[in-house]
DNA sequence: GCCAATTGCTTGAAGGTTAAAGAAATTGCA
DNA sequence: TGCAATTTCTTTAACCTTCAAGCAATTGGC
């Protein structure tokens, strides 16, 4: 943004201005919830935020997924997987089993426990989220749902175009 | 969400369902950015992004802006600020300098090898910005802005209702 | 002036994160 | 079959991050 001789706004040619605020909006809205999840995770069940995603995505599923499949669907390297899940059989909420057929693979799953305190911290995380939310109507809920939808696919689209 | 007898959908007394995917559509669509522009960083000017966050923050101001004011506005904690400022003061695009009034506080100052770097990448960035948002319209971008800044405020809410 | 509380920053321990390199196993093709 | 390419996972180094504890300096009430 420029100001002329009158000093009025004037948009040079190009100008992303709209794009980037927008990018830092998303952001800040999603570190301040982030934030506030992790210290609530922490404060009432003292579990870390990643540890409580990779829990998620194995809750979704009966019999379990490989390394590979959750750093996919996390969207985070595999080394971090690596550790993250050693942590997790550790503490006891994970079981690993290595696949009969390519003993490469691990099957990951939630043990008894695991599944027990996850469904137990996911009621609560709802609530949260819920009450973090409680200012929207439900159209603006669709309606970002629908927005952020679109900013999704535009952003796969344009990430897609620069790795290839 | 439950089936009823005759398999339609049927709501729980309070469910919250659409918030939850609201939080990880909104998640999503963070990460996913945040890894592209995490990369391009990385690849076109080898900088990690907190250190870009952190010279963003300073380049808004001409005089510099103390540790405290830094952790702040990135919202980080205090200690993480410590160590950001420290690699970047070993690699001369930050300038610190002890306060004159009180010795506790130290006003931080990008260089200006620091201003210019910076420059250079945050032109660049607004470019990939505005690509990862190419497919919405000028009307979305008007209503994403709207709708988040009514999450933040929600948000905002409920963080301070929770810590009070 | 004194001293307790506060403020600004640093340190240390624990953990999360990535990229890159590498080990182990499988696959596919000649 | 033989072997190169690929896939799955682990390891490593460097960095980011937080929380809690602690140090140094300042402030405020007496």
């Amino acid at each position: 943004m420029i100001l002329d001789s009158e000093t009025k706004a004037v948009e040079l040619p190009d100008d992303h201005g709209t794009e980037l605020r927008l990018w830092l909006r998303l952001l800040t809205c999603t570190t301040l919830i982030e934030g506030e999840v992790r210290s609530q995770l922490r404060e009432k069940f003292d579990v870390t935020l990643p540890r409580f995603d990779l829990m998620a995505q194995l809750d979704k599923v009966a019999d379990g997924m490989t390394l590979s499949d959750l750093s996919k669907r996390m969207m985070v390297s595999n080394g971090n997987v690596t550790g993250l899940v050693e942590r997790l059989v550790e503490s006891g909420h994970l079981d690993r089993r290595t696949s009969e057929t390519d003993r490469r693979v691990q099957f990951i799953r939630l043990t008894k426990l695991g599944r027990a305190e996850f469904r137990k911290m996911a009621a609560e995380h709802e609530k949260w989220i819920a009450d973090i939310f409680a200012d929207l109507s439900p159209k603006d809920i669709r309606e970002l749902m629908r927005l952020l939808g679109k900013a999704k696919g535009s952003a796969q689209r344009s990430a897609k175009a620069r790795s290839a």
